[in-house]
DNA sequence: GTCTATAGAAAGATAGAC
DNA sequence: GTCTATCTTTCTATAGAC
C-alpha cells in the first residue's frame, strides 16, 4: 500500500496519536465492518504504525470497543418533541442514506461489524444503553421496549439496503415516496395507545 | 478441529460431492457470514478436503454464488393473498427469529455476508430477482418496488436485532407484543392506495 | 513515543501424486 | 475423484532497539 509520507507531523504525544488512532478507527469500521478492516490499515490512516494500536488500546477488540463507544454517544435523534418523533426519523434516515452522505455512522458500522460475534456482543450493550433506552421513552403505551427496538431495527433495515447491499428500489426511489412510506412504517410503530 | 472419520462413506461421485459441498456452504454462509468462514471449514463439514471447493466451484467466490441462489430459491412468502400478506409475513418473521429456529435462513445470510463487498453484488441481484420482484407484484398503489423493498428491509432488521446482535428487547419481548407491531409496521407499508 | 523485525496462525488457491 | 504438501499473502500481537 501506500507511505503516509504526506500527513502533517503529529507531535510526539500520546493523547493525540491516541485520538488519531480512535478515529482512524471509527471512520474504518463504519466503512468496512470489524473483520474487513486490519490494525495496520487503521495505523496507516493514522499515520503511525500498528504496534501503537496494541500499545494505547491492548488490543483489536478493545479498539473496537472505544470506537463503538464515540459512534453511539450522539443520541440526540431520539430525543425531543414524541409528536414529530416520525418525522424527524424519516428525514435523518434519508438523509442518512442519501448516496453521499457522511459514511460514518453508528447503524453503518453495527451492521458491517455484527457478523463477529464478539462484536456482535459489544454493539448489543451499546446500542440499547445509548439508543434503545432514550428512544423507549419517548413511546407511549405497551411494549415500549420491543417498539423503540423495532424503529432501530427498521431503520437498520434500510441503511443496509440503501447503503450496504444497495438495491435499485431504494437506492433509486424518488424521495417523496421515500418519505411518505417510510413515515407511515414507523407511524405504524409509534402509535400504538 | 474434528476429523470427518465416523461420516458414511460417500461414494465416489461428483455430484454428489459438489451437492454436499454446497448444502455444507449455505448452512455455513448463513451462520458465519462469507468472511466469517473459510473453505476449509465447509469443505470439512461436507466430508473432504478444500481442493475439492476450488475443483467443482472455482473460488470461495463462487461457491458463494451458488450458495446463494440455492439460499433464495424460495420465494413462496412473498406469493398467494395480497389481503392477508401482512398477517403471513408478521408470522412468518417471528418463526423464523424464534431461539430455536432453523439457522439457515437467506437474510440471516444476506445480513452475515453484506458487509463483504463483492458478497453484497452477489446479493443485491439475487434479493431483487427472487424476494423484492414477487412481492412488488403483490403489492397495490403507488411505489410497489420501493415499498416491497422496504418490507424486505424490516425484515432484515428484525432478523438482526433477534437473532445477529441478540437485543433483550426483542428476544424477550412476548409473542402477543411482537405480532402486533410488527404487523402495524407491515400494513403501514402495505396499505399505500 | 515510536519504530523495525518477527513470531505464529490462518486464509485462498494450486501442483502433482495416486 | 480425492488427497497431501506447499506457495503466498495476510492477520493479530509482541520483543526489543532507539
Amino acid at each position: 500500500m501506500r507511505k503516509a509520507v504526506a500527513l502533517p507531523k503529529r507531535a510526539r504525544n500520546a493523547a493525540a496519536t491516541r485520538d488519531a488512532i480512535l478515529q482512524s478507527a471509527l471512520a474504518a469500521f463504519s466503512r468496512n465492518g470489524y473483520d474487513g478492516i486490519g490494525v495496520r490499515e487503521i495505523a496507516q490512516a493514522a499515520g503511525v504504525t500498528a504496534v501503537l494500536v496494541n500499545r494505547y488500546f491492548g488490543s483489536k477488540e478493545e479498539l473496537f470497543g472505544a470506537a463503538v463507544e464515540i459512534a453511539f454517544s450522539d443520541s440526540t435523534l431520539f430525543e425531543g418533541d414524541p409528536s414529530s418523533l416520525a418525522h424527524r426519523l424519516t428525514e435523518a434516515v434519508i438523509a442518512k442514506t442519501e448516496k453521499d452522505a457522511d459514511p460514518i455512522d453508528p447503524l453503518l458500522l453495527l451492521l458491517r461489524s455484527a457478523p463477529n460475534p464478539r462484536a456482535a456482543e459489544i454493539l448489543r450493550e451499546s446500542i440499547a444503553r445509548h439508543f434503545e433506552r432514550p428512544l423507549k421513552s419517548l413511546l407511549m403505551g405497551p411494549c415500549a421496549s420491543e417498539r423503540a427496538a423495532m424503529i432501530l431495527a427498521f431503520i437498520s433495515g434500510l441503511q443496509l439496503f440503501r447503503k450496504v447491499i444497495g438495491s435499485k428500489a431504494l437506492t433509486d426511489g424518488t424521495r417523496a415516496g421515500l418519505y411518505a412510506n417510510i413515515k407511515a412504517a414507523f407511524q405504524g410503530l409509534i402509535d400504538r395507545d
